[in-house]
RNA sequence: GCUGGAAUCGUCUAGUGGCAAUGACAAGAGACUGUAAAUCUCUCGCCUUCGGGCUUCGUAGGUUCGAGUCCUACUUCCAGCA
């Protein structure tokens, strides 16, 4: 089971501690965006150096580029991208839906692979499987969002999270009694055999006992679902909890609108004793203050560098856009109390410029700038937490930020 | 000097009788939340009560109901011949 160590609560807000063998994470912490096995224009040392504390892939990219095989062989994620702290992965069930042209059944979901367009499968039983080669410390299981905001589709897809939940923790345990055993059994591949599919990767059963694929322990998250729908985030979060995973994410999230009571809802009833992801939340700040406040320890998000790459930087008093014309004669730094490399060093006339020229250069240190913003932000909001001044820094930081 | 060819938004460009005029770039602005994202959207002659009005395709004339498009002259540039 996942070592969790929580150093001081405050309501529902906590500092912890997560164990992995890749590390520890400090929580609350905000872990990068490292969909393909890199965070977009920064290299693994800079993400180090900016603070970052872990990062999470993404098993669908991964399963379609290089393919899980050659993470299994590379010694696993943390060891192929040379990262070598704690990793997440998503399980790819956000891309049912984000990408179009999915077919979804009980069994799983088909895509078609936006690389080459290949049919592509992927089962509850698949993810497990992919995730467990590709060796994150921690997995998502593999969910269901749903097609629409209203009630019936959010319902019909909690109900059918649910359903994978329960394959998603037989096959993380029987993979789980494998690695112990040395995988010692072979995993019967589900599906159907008549159609063309990619499969993600499977256990081949003849590896002999002392070729154990990794030395260490993988942990599973169930995901809570249910929308804006507080009901259904209650029976969500007792079904999850009564599976008894390593911890929770807490997946179909878009906005911090109405965030708090949701949370609030799901977290009060969620065993304290085990850590939780928002999944996919962190790019306005406000959405890490709350996240926090209401008893969520981990965050990602594509926001920050994806925001970064498209000229658009945060600052303590909101973000910009350093495209504008308005930055071609500004010789000062971003922002002048921010630590970061970028912030330290180059002034907003230059990265104007760099962007202006789209040189690959303005991409790297607006990166750097946002990751570090943010995960910084989460950083000082775990202090706050541990000084008891967390109400104040919210309120001071959100009403500049905001300009409310 | 002669003979061809060419001049259209900041730049390149489409356009061969119904045109405020094509596309790209540049420029100006906006969006982005478990990354099909180094992406996408909007604006880009002037004015507008958003119906429209006005002025535009090197310059000046002409033909025509109507000209960026056809004719004449001029100006500039390019190529070839001297």
């Amino acid at each position: 089971m996942l070592k969790f160590d929580i150093e001081k609560k405050n309501g529902l807000a906590r500092v912890g501690v997560i164990h992995t063998a890749h590390g520890d994470i400090k929580t609350p912490a905000f872990v990068g965006a490292a969909t393909r096995a890199t965070v977009k224009a920064l290299t693994m040392q800079e993400m180090r150096d900016l603070g970052s504390q872990a990062i999470l892939a993404n098993t669908y990219h991964l399963v379609l580029r290089p393919g899980v095989d050659l993470i299994k062989e590379a010694g696993g994620l943390a060891e192929f991208s040379s990262w070598h702290g704690p990793t997440f992965t998503d399980s790819g069930g956000f891309q049912i839906f984000s990408l179009p042209d999915v077919k979804i059944s009980e069994e799983g979901v088909k895509f078609k692979s936006h690389i080459d367009g290949r049919l592509f499968e992927m089962t509850p039983e698949s993810s497990m499987q992919a995730q467990w080669a590709i060796g994150a410390d921690i997995h998502m299981a593999f969910d269901h969002l749903a097609k629409s905001e209203s009630y019936e589709d959010m319902k019909e897809a909690m109900l059918r999270t649910h359903r994978w939940l329960d394959r998603c923790v037989e096959e993380h345990s029987k993979l789980s009694i494998g690695s112990r055993n040395a995988f010692s059994e072979g995993i019967t591949e589900r599906g159907s055999a008549s159609i063309s599919v990619v499969r993600p990767w499977r256990w081949a059963g003849r590896t002999r006992p002392e070729e154990k694929a990794f030395g260490y322990e993988q942990y599973l998250y169930a995901v809570v679902q249910g929308g804006t729908f507080n009901d259904l985030r209650a029976e969500s979060a007792k079904y999850c909890a009564e599976k008894n995973p390593d911890g929770f994410g807490i997946g179909g999230v878009f906005t911090a609108d109405g965030m708090d009571e949701m949370l609030k809802t799901v977290n009060t009833i969620l065993p304290e004793n085990k850590p939780r992801h928002l999944l996919g939340m962190g790019q306005e700040p406000i959405d890490l203050f709350i996240g926090a406040e209401y008893g969520c320890d981990t965050f990602d998000c594509v926001g920050p560098t994806r925001m970064a790459r498209n000229g658009s930087l945060y600052t303590l008093d909101g973000r910009i856009n350093i495209k504008n014309a308005k930055y071609t004669h500004d010789f000062t730094p971003l922002m002048e109390e921010c630590g970061c490399e970028c912030c330290k060093n180059y002034n907003k006339a230059y990265l104007h410029h760099l962007f202006k020229t789209d040189e690959i250069t303005a991409k790297v240190l607006a990166s750097i700038h946002n990751e570090f913003f943010i995960v910084s932000v989460v950083d000082k909001i775990r202090e706050s937490i541990l000084n008891d001044t967390f109400k104040s820094y919210k309120e001071s930081f959100l009403k500049r930020y905001y300009h409310k």
